[in-house]
DNA sequence: TGGGTATATATGCATTGTATAATATAAACA
DNA sequence: TGTTTATATTATACAATGCATATATACCCA
């Protein structure tokens, strides 16, 4: 599991509270890993006793008290050792692509509405990971060779990825939604009958 | 968690054993769902317990015995029942991006590395979709308005997106991989030095 | 004063991930 | 012939994550 690199690669970036934690990984860091409070509080105890990172007691007037925690020199190791490790499986639950996989099942405008859901959701993240992306506008294009030499850092790649991600996520849908409207609207699977069984 | 949809889903297409369902789900669902083999064995003793599955048990004479399941009728208005629900939330959990995000920590020559080991799983995952996929050999342009009516399966939407996202993934890849030694060759961040920390 | 919302952390139980075991048969090898 | 290696098949122990809910403080508003 590596909740616990993003976690330390985040403190990288400075001290914060699992609470900051969790809703910064939820606003920025969406499209490439999900998690759930809960299991941001567990990994943060998990580190300390491993001395990955420690936390510092805040008491606050305004709101209850936090703890604030940072890398120790260990974590920041450990973050580097793992982030050179090649090879690391992407693990994609995506239970949206399962419900179009069998979506022969439902009626189609019921799809459809599943499809608009989804498109929703997508132009949501899209447009926080737009306000965080400084790039050119035209994205379209690959940014250019000297890109870094011209001062685009290393770490904006995500970021960069992101964004053409949910891009490219949203052009589909729109594409796959207006065809399965102009389908509704010619009758094509609107007499829908149980399908037929059939192999991958 | 829905692994439970997943398997009924296969099995809506044909009664299987969980070594089978184990392989199919990884060979063909990857780009939607990553599973692993234990998993899906404890899913498929819990749908029994629930009704939603049930299986023979079949001798064999040139491999160990198996356990071959199939939907019951509860099982396929369960599918049913959730392949309707809009609003299901992606989780994905993709390492490669994460080491991308803090890529500025380690040598852009490793970064590299990690790159072109991402470039080759992708190539793989997308060569066995191509293989599955009798789609036009032109994916740049979006299926046809009446692709449907026309012949194209609703169920085959999943693997149409599943092929375009890997290719993506591919062109990104391929893309950055050139920025990247390029930078290298002219020295940009050859003189790689800790980066300071900064704030997203 | 009560209800709603934001901040902040924690826990119980179900599910999933990782590693490993157990067993059987066939194919390759030395 | 005996030994390793690969494939098929299922299972389980323990760690990590997911989901729902609890607890507590402080603010705003009616």
């Amino acid at each position: 599991m590596s909740l616990s690199h993003v976690i330390l690669g985040m403190l990288q970036w400075g001290p914060q509270s699992g609470y900051d934690l969790d809703k910064q990984i939820k606003q920025y860091v969406h499209y490439a890993w999900h998690t759930n409070q809960s299991a941001i509080y567990r990994n943060l105890h998990k580190l300390r006793d491993e001395g990955l990172v420690r936390f510092e007691h805040i008491e606050q007037a305004d709101s209850p008290d936090k703890k604030i925690y940072s890398l120790t020199e260990t974590g920041l190791e450990e973050l580097k050792r793992w982030l050179a490790m090649p090879g690391l499986e992407r693990r994609e639950r995506n239970p949206f692509l399962i419900q179009l996989l069998w979506g022969r099942l439902i009626p189609i405008a019921q799809q459809i509405i599943i499809l608009e859901k989804r498109l929703k959701q997508v132009e949501e993240n899209l447009s926080i990971l737009e306000e965080r992306a400084q790039f050119p506008d035209d994205l379209s294009v690959p940014l250019p060779k000297d890109a870094f030499l011209r001062g685009l850092h290393r770490n904006s790649l995500s970021l960069d990825f992101g964004v053409r991600d949910y891009r490219f996520q949203k052009e589909w849908l729109e594409d796959t939604l207006e065809m399965l409207r102009y389908t509704l609207e010619n009758g094509g699977e609107a007499d829908w009958s149980p399908p037929a069984i059939e192999a991958f």
